[in-house]
DNA sequence: CTAGATAGTAGACCGCAGTCTATAAACTTA
DNA sequence: TAAGTTTATAGACTGCGGTCTACTATCTAG
């Protein structure tokens, strides 16, 4: 599954993507996305220009894999605890989410600019980032309908679609995306 | 106060900043931001590169001043309407707004996307764009609490972001900000 | 061992946003 | 008129993302 077919060819260096990768998140982290070339990544990872582009076809691409390598990771942990109500819940995993951003909401800003003017790379960055939060949040909004925690009338997609437009509205406009956001936000979905 | 002092020297020429703006417009709109090059821009108004960097620093400024050259315009009519309640007044008011952006939201995505590595221009946007919609909204909400048709529990600010999120998250995720989604917001907002 | 395929490297190349310089043009003040 | 100031223009220049080419290295198939 992992294994390529490669009948014939120089195989590819094993250790080139790993630290190409490493470089990035390292750079990126350090200096901001646009404040680190392609150049400097590879010179870092000591490899050629072309080598990277071998494997990455932008350096958005490239980037988005550094930031989401451990993900799901970031967007599964604190659901599904019955112990606690749904809105706490949706407050933990809002924090959990946001706590992530706190150190990679630079990139991720930048990996939303860059989306923007390239669909192939929006799709990308659709299937790692954004639905995997929408179907956990949906999924816990449906719980509590279930429970009786939420009205059936309300639409959980839309609810959905309110709760990431809020912390992105807010990350895009350079609002504080905290631990109040979060609680906020919590309250306003499951308002009585 | 529309007079700067110009205590000699040669005067600006008084048809540039229009000529710029209109070729801006018309190229844009045509091409989209990232397939018009400030070269072409320069080149359509008749002036030199550098004519166009003495009133505008960089390219996402001239954008913003040359699509959002009528605003308020499209943020203001349909608001304070007594005959019709405050949930098709929201509703009709982001019909307005997304027809807007049915013309402008390629520009506006591109323009979203240049704020998130240049905090001067983020600044910009918010005041041109951002805000002005914003306290629209909110004063909405506010009549609607005073009306009893919006319970006084709800946080307006938070519904706000609600509102403005929600058409923020499918524009820059690609998905129709049509008619439809302008009735499920507001159906949403104002759900029993 | 040879032929073919793929990968790595160095470096030229393109188009772009934005900066800078030299020169000419158009104004104000003395 | 002369000096000083600001603008317009043309064009060189920098750094960037991304492409392309020429050459070398490393694999598989026969």
């Amino acid at each position: 599954m992992s294994e390529e077919k490669h009948s014939g060819g120089r195989p590819r260096d094993a250790d080139a993507a790993a630290s190409i990768k490493a470089a990035t998140l390292k750079l990126v982290r350090e200096r901001g996305y646009n404040k680190v070339s392609i150049a400097a990544i590879a010179s870092a990872a000591g490899v050629a220009r072309q080598t990277l582009y071998n494997r990455w076809s932008t350096k958005a691409d490239l980037v988005l894999e550094a930031v989401f390598e451990e993900t799901g990771h970031y967007a599964d942990a604190p659901l599904h605890n019955p112990n606690k109500s749904c809105k706490l819940q949706l407050e933990a995993f809002l924090i959990q989410v946001f706590t992530h951003l706190k150190e990679s909401g630079s990139p991720i800003r930048s990996l939303i600019a860059a989306a923007q003017d390239d669909p192939a790379f929006r799709e990308a960055l659709r299937e790692r980032f954004v639905k995997p939060r929408e179907v956990l949040v949906i999924d816990l909004l449906q719980r509590a309908q279930d429970q009786g925690e939420l009205s059936r009338t309300r639409d959980v997609k839309m609810l959905s679609n309110f709760i990431h437009g809020a912390f992105w509205y807010a990350l895009l406009n350079g609002e504080p995306v905290d631990a109040r956001l979060a609680r906020d936000i919590a309250n306003e979905i499951f308002v009585a």
